[in-house]
DNA sequence: ATATCTGCAAAGACTTTGCATGAGA
DNA sequence: TCTCATGCAAAGTCTTTGCAGATAT
């Protein structure tokens, strides 16, 4: 959700500069569609969102922002299995919070869904901590993904 | 695991076979392929295993073989992000076991993990009916990745 | 017998790279 | 000022498609 009164999310800019990393307009301005939208974008259609304000940032500047905001652990990336990335901002004080998916694997149609949360959040929590010990890593994020057939791929498969 | 007298898995043809789907060689050796590895291979990872035994075998027919079972529940694809699909039996009898995965984000090492999936159990299979139940889908399998940094890039980038 | 499957080659889709120009700190 | 970032065009990868010949049931 973009700031009534026009500032960035404080989070953002830090996260960026702390690496030698600039705040340009092309990275407030996809940073910004990011947390606006409640979908999984591609990069062309964050290009596209970002295209109407900005009409001379160009796609190659996308993927590029992207893949850093991914490498700084700002955005995650995903495959749904329809060969195009998505993207989503892992974190977010004003994005539409927390939540997994479920996937069609034969229309491919994505449900977000953000029930059952809570009772994961205690399980992951501590599953993060051990796999965080034991494999020497900083974890910065989950994703979990059912996968399985909608009710109109069910009927149309018989 | 092969079978030691050549007979294939049972499971796999009636899969298959249900919906008019031939088991022919090609689709035997990738399937063979898929469940004799540990790792999650690539098409061409698989092709190029599948192609030592079978030379006149094509990276089409892989692709090919590979969406079918996608769509038939038997194989996972899924893309760590780093741009091409990888792919993993389901579910199998002579599979190395359930397990999940760990990705570093900077150098993209996937580390399986086996640990904490007893605990994992039951709140996956509660949460995975509640979902099942409420968006009305018939759920085959599920997939849950940690992201973050391994010890090497957390290291690398200071 | 016949609908399905396969391999090859070509096309398609998504993403990355090279390089000269432009812009943030 | 001096790196870092951008845009365009071209190249690179991975994946899919068209079609004639081969194959499973």
């Amino acid at each position: 959700m973009p700031r009534k009164d026009g500032t960035e999310s404080p989070w953002i800019p830090g996260k960026l500069s702390g690496q030698g990393h600039r705040m340009t307009v092309p990275r407030k301005a996809i940073l910004n569609v990011l947390s606006e939208t409640t979908s999984h974008p591609s990069a062309e259609e964050i290009y596209l969102a970002v295209h109407k304000v900005y009409p001379a940032i160009g796609l190659t500047t996308v993927y590029r922002t992207l893949e850093l905001l991914v490498q700084n652990g700002l955005v995650f990336k995903f495959d749904f299995g329809d060969g195009r990335a998505r993207y989503e901002l892992t974190e977010s004080p004003t994005s539409i919070g927390h939540h997994h998916h479920l996937v069609c694997t034969r229309c491919r149609r994505i449900v977000d869904y953000s029930d059952f949360i809570d009772e994961e959040k205690e399980l992951l929590k501590k599953t993060e901590k051990g796999l965080s010990k034991k494999y020497n890593f900083e974890i910065a994020n989950h994703f979990i993904l059912f996968q399985g057939l909608c009710e109109e791929c069910r009927k149309a498969k018989q």
